[in-house]
DNA sequence: GTTTGTTCCTGAGGGC
DNA sequence: TGCCCTCAGGAACAAA
């Protein structure tokens, strides 16, 4: 379930087989995703050069020499796969091609990139590079949490007269862009907030303890992504998940993760979602 | 404008 | 061993 600091990892590890390389062949084996793919998307895409690779929220951008972008979304279950490509010490070969394999492009050089997706939850679009912050995925989101726009009176006047739970809330992507449930549910917990406490009942002072706490677990979350980067672990796809740091996510009848606290954590849903918290931590 | 519910999709895991 | 059932969830969209 990629969520900001994933796509992050993923990024990065695209980054040295991508950029500045040109897509020799790119091939597209359905018509869509979770949307129909770009026309042409197969032309439009093979025989162009990856300038840089961006990341917006949960979304990557490919800024390509046709002057268009790539825009990328991972979706649930989606993984870029990385093969051929002189990764450290070692030199993987393609695998067969596997179930999901739904779009591969092939690098100058040998290196592939494979985007599987069992679930398709992910998508996949082309827009001009000019103005991208204009596709209608972009422009509703809000900042990004690790920006500067993304501040203390920012999300206290968003939060303001907002009956909606605060877990609710720090989902919406149009109030702060890349947070998932998993990490909505490690902030809330390091923030000893109850996931039901509704959004205008928070204090000034609780409001402002979340944003340092967002950028906390986040920034631990690429970090943690950054190590897997460098055990080489593209091959796989299993990039950069912080999954043996959740404190409270998945951890349902486990003792709570704060020294002397005797209570066990519980799940209950939330528009449809787990949220998982310490009813004794979290008020 | 806010809030909730529905939809898309497949694989994993539990129960029997 | 295998079948059936439920669940997981990002984001658009519809509806209240």
């Amino acid at each position: 379930m990629p969520e900001l600091p994933e796509v992050e990892t993923v990024r990065r590890g695209l980054e040295p087989v991508m950029a500045g390389r040109v897509i020799a062949h790119a091939q597209v084996n359905r018509a869509g995703l979770r949307w129909p793919f770009p026309p042409q998307m197969a032309e439009r895409l093979t025989g162009v050069q990856v300038l840089a690779l961006r990341r917006r929220s949960k979304y990557i951008l490919a800024d390509l020499s046709s002057g268009e972008s790539l825009l990328i979304h991972l979706g649930m279950s989606g993984r870029m796969l990385i093969s051929g490509a002189q990764l450290g010490d070692f030199h993987h070969d393609h695998p067969a091609p596997a179930k999901h394999d739904h779009v591969v492009l092939d690098m100058e050089g040998g290196a592939r990139v494979t985007f599987n997706d069992a679930r398709r939850f992910g998508a996949m679009d082309l827009l001009p590079t000019a103005g991208a912050e204009a596709h209608p995925l972009l422009a509703v989101l809000g900042p990004e949490p690790l920006g500067n726009a993304f501040d203390a009176p920012y999300l206290a006047a968003r939060l303001a007269g907002r009956n909606t739970p605060i877990k609710t809330a720090l989902l919406d992507q149009h109030l702060v862009a890349g947070l998932g449930n998993i990490y909505v549910c490690e902030v809330l917990y390091r923030a000893g907030i109850h996931p039901e406490r509704r959004a205008l009942s928070l204090s000034a002072d609780e409001t402002a303890r979340l944003v340092p706490l967002i950028r906390d677990v986040l920034a631990e979350a690429i970090e943690a992504g950054g190590s897997s980067l460098r055990d080489y672990r593209q091959a796989d796809g299993e990039l950069g998940y912080f999954q043996h740091s959740f404190r409270v996510y998945g951890r349902e009848g486990q003792p709570c993760a704060t020294p002397g606290c005797a209570a066990l954590v519980h799940r209950l849903v939330q528009s449809g979602r787990s949220s998982f918290f310490c009813p004794h931590c979290q008020r």
